[in-house]
DNA sequence: TAACAGGGACGTA
DNA sequence: TACGTCCCTGTT
């Protein structure tokens, strides 16, 4: 178990910012997140955490993982102080950090949540994760699945899916499957391609269109320029910033802020 | 009961 | 560029 002090971390605003839907809320203060075949829980109260693993994982994986050798307070404070509306949603979700997620499970992750709200997602990841996901135990007895690889896909129909509740989007996750396993998709090629480079490839997918594209790049890639607009932030760009949003003053972390606003539209305090 | 919207993208025109 | 369609589920 490691106990620490961690500054701009914040689970349950994480959770909810709907870029990992593996991370439950077990109970208060109480976390559970669910990584390719890893597994953790943490503990989280009054700035404390505590990652009920060893000091060896933590360094090797939790900490890359939740990004947390980042200070995204000098991303905070960067922006611009007569910018309430921003300064606002950075004080709301200011313990949002952008999470090191594996590629392949936020390309399928992101394929699925197009036309569809946060709770379905996350049933329709478990469904999927239980039927062809490999079963795991951990130490303590519990069970869980791991997210299913893409040779799991790669050899069902293209409808085969619509039995986990994925719908149309069914054919465009199995599509991806069989060009992840023949080679058409390169995925660690992508993985060392820039921003633009990435975010073209990626569009390639059947099913990726410009924002799925950008949400990847951000969560899977950790390309932090990438700025997802989606219907929520397509409100408050025009709600908030008719001369549009001001990427050049925030070169290179625009993804940091997008969530700050997609957090602060769903959560923050409507001054309608 | 029916209509609708929910972190879009595709195909067609 | 615009518009209908795709599937499912919770909400109104």
């Amino acid at each position: 178990m490691v106990k620490k002090q961690i500054e701009n971390f914040d689970l349950e605003q994480i959770c909810n910012s709907g870029q990992c839907f593996r991370m439950k809320k077990l109970a208060e203060n109480k976390y559970r997140i669910i990584v390719g075949a890893r597994y953790l829980d943490v503990y989280q109260k009054d700035g404390e955490s505590i990652f009920y693993c060893s000091l060896e994982e933590f360094t090797e994986v939790w900490e890359e993982y939740f990004d947390l050798k980042r200070a995204y307070k000098l991303y905070i404070e960067k922006i611009n102080p007569k910018d309430t509306y921003l300064v606002n949603a950075a004080k709301l979700g200011g313990g949002i950090r952008i999470l090191k997620q594996d590629l392949w499970e936020m390309i399928v992750s992101f394929l699925i949540s197009q036309q569809n709200n946060i709770v379905r997602i996350r049933r329709c990841i478990e469904n999927i994760c239980r039927e062809y996901g490999e079963e795991k135990i951990t130490a303590s007895g519990e069970h869980y699945y791991a997210f299913p690889k893409a040779e799991a896909f790669a050899c069902l129909e293209e409808d085969d899916l619509k039995a986990c509740n994925l719908g149309y989007r069914s054919k465009y996750v199995v599509r991806a499957a069989k060009a992840v396993v023949a080679g058409e998709i390169d995925l660690q090629a992508i993985e060392k391609m820039k921003y633009a480079k990435a975010k073209e490839e990626l569009l390639k997918i059947f099913g990726v269109g410009v924002k799925v594209a950008d949400c990847i790049c951000l969560f899977g890639l950790h390309h932090l320029e990438a700025f997802p607009v989606d219907t929520h932030i397509n409100q408050a760009l025009e709600k908030h910033y008719k001369r549009g949003f001001p990427k050049r003053r925030y070169k290179g972390f625009e993804g940091v802020l997008q969530q700050y606003i997609f957090y602060y539209e769903l959560f923050g305090e409507k001054t309608e």
